[in-house]
DNA sequence: CTTGCAAATGATAACAGTTATCGTTAAGGT
DNA sequence: ACCTTAACGATAACTGTTATCATTTGCAAG
């Protein structure tokens, strides 16, 4: 059996968070604020139960750790290659279906589209030079 | 300066077989057949180095090692969520125009755009029934 | 209410993948 | 031949994640 803790609650309502795309430490050091006894076990357990419901969503990077939202609308990702920041970019949806429209991809059993841009953020251009 | 050392040249060799996205466990297993003296250090140095150069190109996964590839005309990727394994999909350079065409894109420093589908392999939708 | 049970937790050990360190090797220029 | 230094091999250190286990917690039967 399932049971909605309040540790899940709180995980799922700080991954509620508009624009916001934390790891397990960020979302461990919120929860913290509510929760101060909760475990970082706790955090990880939790965020993998919220991706099994469909609740939440996966976003790996190149570097660093994995980074989680709360599942919503399809979109797209930009991603800095220097410092792994996640913005959200909201492409057509015409786009993505044009992909689909694609015989190897209908023979593969696709369920999911990821699409991410890469390059260098607002900040790490300033910063860098 | 940079040069172009035995070990190098094997690995670039190696990445260069059509079809295959290895780990750097696998590059290095395969390169310790023609340098069995070969450590696992030099391949991580190398395929930086090859990355850098824009020979080699880093695919993530959401569990797992990360994989490379000879970079090559850009293509997208199917995923096994099971098993991780990577196939190359050919889709349509319109498509990826179609995503360019994107006014957020723009403002943002895109440099790189990756397409991926996430699914279950044939072997893995044959093996667990 | 107690009591019993199973799910979930917190703490922490173990693991996997990657990066850093360091003494040694060897390529290439003089 | 000698010198310089990039690159190497071995391995320690580090980071992110998963596994383990004793303890706590929420629920339900008695
Ligand atoms: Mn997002
Ligand atoms: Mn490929
Ligand atoms: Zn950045
Ligand atoms: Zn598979």
């Amino acid at each position: 059996m399932v049971r909605m803790t309040e540790q899940r609650r709180v995980i799922y309502e700080i991954l509620s968070r508009e624009a916001w795309h934390p790891t397990v430490d960020e979302l461990f050091l919120e929860a913290k604020k509510s929760l101060p006894r909760i475990s970082q076990a706790t955090v990880y357990r939790n965020i993998e139960a919220l991706i099994q419901d469909d609740l939440a969503t996966k976003i790996v990077g190149l570097n660093g750790p994995a980074r989680f939202e709360k599942t919503k609308a399809p979109h797209a990702h930009f991603e800095c290659r220097s410092c792994g920041a996640i913005k959200d970019i909201f492409i057509d949806t015409e786009c993505i279906n044009s992909i689909m429209d694609n015989k190897e991809i209908q023979q593969c059993a696709t369920e999911t589209i990821v699409v991410k841009l890469l390059g260098l953020c607002q900040v790490c251009r300033e910063t860098n030079i």
